[in-house]
Order: structure tokens, then C-alpha cells, then sequence
DNA sequence: ACAGCCATGTAACTTGTTACATGATTTT
DNA sequence: AAAATCATGTAACAAGTTACATGGCTGT
């Protein structure tokens, strides 16, 4: 839901059009994370569909450009967002994660193998990004860059954790003859 | 692409059936993200029209339970998700970062404003979270907690380093009369 | 037999990605 | 006038969420 609302934004200013506002995301974040263009086109549609953006189909520009402006809603659903974290009940899936969790009962597989591969990957991914980020002349860079830092390191201590768990012998219940769960109801078909 | 490749580790154990994958998951994370049921049919569809999975539709289960086994080449692509860190050329996008960045040209708002907002907001959710770690059986649940925990604690030291930099005076370029293209890609590394 | 869970499945929708098609404007 | 590029748009797909429908099995 990111795009939307960042559209959102960007049309606060003044009204602006499609390819626009793509160039204008990829400046504010550095040009690190592009942003398709067709997605800006189709969000368009869905953002006047909602009321949230009109088409300001005012003369002065030329005529392929189609600029499109917030509404009032728009302007309410915008600062409602600014205000609002990111959904606390539905924290967002980490991949890195995932991985580790289901690991550890794969055959043939390592955990701590899969632990210090990650680890290593995301060194080597911060120490390109640190060297990437001397020049250092794009503040926007620089700050999405340090966003991409703080999160490797993140990863990088919680994989510490786990291998300290690990070889502490702190193991999740790995196969699961029982689904002990106390809210989750136990398959009694399954085991045999 | 977490949940298919998540789905493939689960059924490198043994055959399973849908129900069931969807309750080790959500045994592996903790219950912090749960897995839609439907989800797992169209991906075990897909799986098998992908000939990652196929059916084992061998006798001694209950007939209304449809097993599914890890082929070959399902086991060939979970070991090379195993290895392979979560895509460096497309770091995916950080909402927070988003909002900050796109927040200070918004009339009407201070972006100091939104980077406390965030900053509290943050810190609230961390000592939910500890407070909900301390009965501490569920191993998988801590290390999942863990990892939230971590990250949201990275998105405060990056709020930190925003606002110590926007107070002093490090702007992005705020309207942007020049979209100078100039600068250096971070992401458009060769596609190879 | 009937209620209630177990298990699978589908439909409709949103967000996002890639690729391609098309017209308008500017440049040479 | 031809070429380049600006700008919009669409089609097809992957992944994910929610809601609903449908049988099968189990316990009382």
C-alpha cells in the first residue's frame, strides 16, 4: 500500500502527471527502489475511481499529459496515513525468516549452514552499500541507503540469536507428531 | 515468494496435505503470521503445475486429504531458495522510509512530526512485544518476536538519523525544478 | 440423524511486475 | 520527413487476502 499513498503525497504539492510522479519516487528514494511505470498509470485509475485524485485537466500543458490533482479525500486518506504505522497486527512476512523457521527440518540441510550463509550475504551486502554511499552527494540516497544498513544489521544480529538458540540446543518443535497448539485443534487423522 | 518456497521445506519431511501446512506454519512462526488456507491451494496448484510437488495420492490417508510430495526438481529449487539470499538487486520497499521521505513536501505537515509520530509509535509496539515474550515457552514464537523486534528497533535508530539530519538542514531536493538523472543507479546493476 | 468440525476448493479483489502497443512532441 | 523520446495505456501474470461454497467425517 505503499504506492498509493506516495502518490498521494507527491500530488500535495501540485498536480502533476503520470511519468511525472514516477521520476519524482524514484528521486525521493535515491533511485533504489524504481518504480513501474504502468503501476503509476494504473494506480491513477484506481486513486480517481476512489475519489482521492481528479483529473485537473487544466490548459497550459501540453496536450499527451494528463495531470491529475488531490481531492479533499485524497488530502484526509493522505494525512491519515502519515499518521498511522504499518499495520501492527499484521506485521509483514520476513523472508530471511521464514527461511531459518523452516529450515531446520529440511533433510540434507544444515540449519546453522543456512544461518551463516545469510549472515555472510548480508555483510558482504552492507559493505557494498557502505562503499556505494561515499560519494554521498544525493541526501535521499544516503538515507534510504542507511534504511537498507540498519535493516542487514537487524538481520544480521537475529541470526546471531538463532544460532546461539541453536547451539544452545533451544530447537522449535521440529516434527511435529503432535500439533501441540493449545488454541489450534490437533489433526487426529494424521497420525497413524 | 515466501509462502511457496516455505510450502516446498514443509513438504521436503514428508507428504502432506493442505490443512496441515497451513497449521505448521503457523506453528513455525509463533502464530505471528498466519497463513490463509486458500492461499496454500492455489500455491500447492501451482507448485504442481510448476512440477515442484506432485500428487501422492497413495492409499492409507482419509480420503477427503489430498497429499502432495516434494518431486526432484521441487527439491533442487528449495535448496537453491535455501542459499540464496532474498533478491539484492530489489530490496523491497520500507513503508516508514516511503513515508518520510515523501512526507516533507506534504503542506501542512512537518516531517519531524511524522518521524516522531513513528519514532513513539515503534517503541510502543517493542514493549508489547516484550511484554509478550516473557512466558517465553513457544521457541519459535521468541525467535519470530525476535526478529520484529529487531527490525522495529533498526527503523528507530533510522528515525534518528533522519531527524538528526534534517535538523541539520540535509534536505532531499524538495521541489524538484531539475529532475538531474545524473546521479549513480543503486539498482541498476547489470541484469546479466 | 444432525450439528460441527475437517478439508478442499473457488471467486473476486488488490498490489505489483514485465512486456508490449500507441499516439504526441521534439529533434535532426 | 524520419528518428528519438515523451507520455499514456493495456494485457497477462504472480502473489496475497477475504469470503464463500461444498463434501466428508465424527461425536452425540
Amino acid at each position: 500500500m505503499s504506492v498509493r499513498h506516495a502518490l498521494l503525497a507527491l500530488l500535495a504539492e501540485e498536480p502533476k502527471f503520470g511519468l511525472r510522479l514516477k521520476e519524482e519516487f524514484e528521486q525521493r528514494t535515491g533511485s533504489v527502489w524504481p518504480l513501474n511505470v504502468g503501476q503509476v498509470y494504473s494506480t491513477l485509475q484506481r486513486l480517481e475511481r476512489d475519489g482521492l485524485v481528479a483529473n485537473a485537466d487544466e490548459a497550459g500543458t501540453v496536450a499527451s499529459q494528463k495531470l491529475y490533482s488531490l481531492t479533499d479525500d485524497g488530502g484526509t486518506e493522505l494525512r491519515s496515513w502519515l499518521s498511522t504505522p504499518p499495520d501492527d497486527l499484521n506485521p509483514s512476512r520476513n523472508e530471511v525468516v521464514i527461511k531459518v523457521m523452516v529450515a531446520f527440518s529440511v533433510p540434507g540441510v544444515d540449519v546453522l549452514d543456512v544461518v551463516q550463509d545469510h549472515r555472510r550475504q548480508a555483510l558482504e551486502y552492507m559493505q557494498r552499500l557502505t562503499r556505494l554511499k561515499a560519494p554521498g552527494d544525493d541526501v535521499a540516497m544516503v538515507l534510504v541507503a542507511d534504511s537498507l544498513l540498519f535493516r542487514h544489521e537487524a538481520t544480521i544480529r537475529w541470526l546471531d540469536t538463532c544460532e546461539a538458540r541453536f547451539r544452545n540446543g533451544e530447537l522449535p518443535p521440529a516434527r511435529s507428531t503432535e500439533l501441540a497448539t493449545g488454541a489450534a485443534p490437533v489433526n487426529k487423522q494424521v497420525k497413524q
